[in-house]
DNA sequence: CAACGGATTAGAATCGTTCTAATTTTGGAA
DNA sequence: TTCCAAAATTAGAACGATTCTAATCCGTTG
């Protein structure tokens, strides 16, 4: 197979998104979404590509997970003050947050039920509603 | 009316949490809880401080939003990676985030209803359950 | 295959926040 | 009151995450 191919899909999301299919955003798509679902920062996503033999460098990585953000391909969650994580599902869903250790798991998608929202006012339009449930282990 | 009675609430609430009501604390709870409930940030508060010629250090700032944080007198709102938030009104209640300016408002209290919560992973507790509603005005 | 513009990069700069070590203030004891 | 130990404040340095800059590189299009 070759890597026209292997790579079709994520090469095909990036075009539609206007962005050129770098060797870098086609390596750092590969190592996100690849496997199951995750919650990942700039640095560790940085470690990881180092860790697979890949040179990209820290400014890359962040403009990468923007791009994508805005391409809609990842999802930008905060929780806690001073590092953003990433979530490379980008379906209507949310969040464990375990305090101890400052990591994030999904809830399965209908243990939460928001049930009545309000009217956002001033006439804003609602862009999306983020539940955090913030857990601590003993 | 004098200082001692005046400040006698914030006072008494400081000693509870186990604070000495030092002159810095009095002046910051006094700009903080006057009035109606608010989120305000660390630079803000020190601002407002500075305007109201209250000659208080940044780093006192930051320590007394801590310590009032742990005593139960403010509430930590994460939304935004890079900027924490701090909510004098410390009650079970929702915010709406307005992405353009990214200043928050409170929801009224009964007006989002999470119903049907999941049971955390692992027997972790449930510290917490936060819901933002982020919304855009156009 | 030329060349235009987008993408990447190292390193500097910036931002919010925390730390450090010295000084000042507080509250209680004598 | 005066004194002392502990707590609090402070300026400024340090820090970690992120963004910026401006030079170089590479993809795409013609």
């Amino acid at each position: 197979m070759t890597d026209q191919k292997r790579y079709a899909p994520i090469i095909g999301k990036l075009r539609d998104a206007g962005l050129r299919p770098t060797r870098q955003r086609i390596a750092l798509a590969e190592l996100m979404f690849r496997g199951e679902d995750r919650h990942i920062s700039a640095e560790m996503l940085h470690n990881e590509a180092t860790a697979a033999r890949v040179s990209v460098s820290l400014a890359t990585v962040y403009n990468t997970l923007h791009q994508f953000t805005q391409a809609g391909l990842l999802r930008e969650i905060a929780v806690e003050a001073g590092r953003s994580y990433f979530d490379t599902n980008t379906s209507d869903h949310h969040h464990f947050y375990f305090e101890n250790d400052g990591h994030l798991e999904d809830v399965a998608s209908n243990d939460v039920v928001v049930s009545s929202l309000p009217t956002p006012p001033g006439g804003a339009k609602i862009s999306r509603v983020d539940v955090v449930i913030r857990v601590r282990e003993d």
